[in-house]
RNA sequence: CGCGGGGUAGAGCAGCUUGGUAGCUCCUCAGGCUCAUAACCUGAAGGUCGUCGGUUCAAAUCCUUCCCCCGCAA
């Protein structure tokens, strides 16, 4: 099949590595390459860099809402745009441009979690399954009918890192299933009543409150870990706590219950035992690792 | 030139401001104590202090080149 892809971060880069053994790729859409990162350098897409080392045509269009965009988007003549966490509104002459239309894979089990943030989202909430869904791209945000849905198993300990890697693989398997034979796979309406969306994440939100439950607590630091990663301040530093465990230990929450071989802070109702940690400006590392040279004093509280 | 922290024994850190032959915690090895131990005691091994150059009688420490890691902001 001819396909245009569109997406833009790692997420899609295993989708369009499997469209690309699988099907022909003709043009690649993402977001143009910006500043960012260390130094304010200039850099390309995660999928940008992927369809280059392919040799596929790479547009990075600001908006597709002006007609010269659409015109050159049908031209393409593909029979179908797959689309991967692109960033921009595709308009009704994007959609409707191909026989196939545009096919959505979104990293939820939709309709719960429509929106910029679905793997983080659902871990914070406490979700124990979540998976990926293949659907028709509609005007509205995530509400396209549905064709192929792909579940995963949300353990207690597992991060939106992990999770991430997770669902962009099952929506390769996903994406290629749809397309080997799109007859099997006929569109079905998402239930508006069972849907809530995923803001994405606010800086602001990386902050550890201690006085939030410790279930809410211990979701939030493994559903923003690696990234953003969930934060406290000590000594005028921040330490991330990539990992933690729930242990029993009490205290006033915000407390450093022990920092002897292992790192306790009390929260409310119960208390976190951190395992990995990073300190600004160092590596990520063990609790123990960082323990080895650093102390934390006993009974401060962290707020 | 967006702002900033860091690169010191296998690991994590201190020392750098006020230059003077490198230190702590852990690991490793040997021995000791112990019913026993991840505990304790004694001892040992292990570092050209990221790299190039400069200042100096003397540089981990001050100045400079380059490389690498990371935090923040976008």
């Amino acid at each position: 099949m001819k396909v245009v892809f569109m997406g833009t971060p790692d997420f899609a880069v295993p989708a369009l590595t499997r469209l690309i053994k699988e099907h022909e790729v003709v043009c690649v859409y993402t977001r143009e390459p910006k500043i960012a990162g260390r130094g304010n350098k200039l850099s390309k897409t995660p999928v940008h860099l992927v369809a280059e080392q392919n040799h596929i045509e790479v547009r990075t269009p600001k908006t597709l809402r002006n007609e010269q965009e659409q015109q050159k988007f049908a031209e393409l003549k593909a029979d179908v745009a797959v689309v991967a966490a692109y960033g921009l509104i595709l308009p009704l002459p994007i959609l409707k441009a191909y026989p196939l239309g545009c096919l959505n894979i979104h990293a939820s089990l939709l309709p719960r979690w429509r929106g910029a943030a679905p793997i983080q989202r659902c871990i914070e909430a406490g979700d124990t399954k979540g998976g990926v869904t293949i659907m028709q791209v509609a005007e509205g945000l995530d509400t396209g009918d549905m064709l192929h849905k792909g579940l995963i198993q949300i353990t207690d300990t597992m991060t939106g890192g992990g999770l991430h890697d997770e669902m962009a693989e099952l929506g390769a398997d996903l994406i290629s299933d749809v397309l080997a034979d799109v007859k099997k796979y006929p569109p079905q309406m998402q239930n508006e009543e069972l849907s809530c969306y995923a803001p994405k994440i606010d800086k602001n939100e990386c902050k550890i409150n201690f006085n939030l439950p410790i279930v809410d607590l211990y979701n939030k630091i493994r559903a923003f870990s690696p990234y953003p990663g969930m934060f406290f301040e000590y000594n005028g530093e921040r330490f991330k706590i990539l990992a933690a465990v729930k242990t029993e230990n009490t205290g006033v929450a915000g407390e450093i219950l022990c920092c002897d071989g292992k790192l306790i802070i009390a929260a409310n109702g119960g208390s976190l035992q951190v395992t990995e940690i990073q300190r600004q400006g160092k590596r990520a590392m063990s609790i123990e690792e960082l323990l080895r040279g650093y102390e934390f004093a006993i009974g401060t509280k962290l707020v």
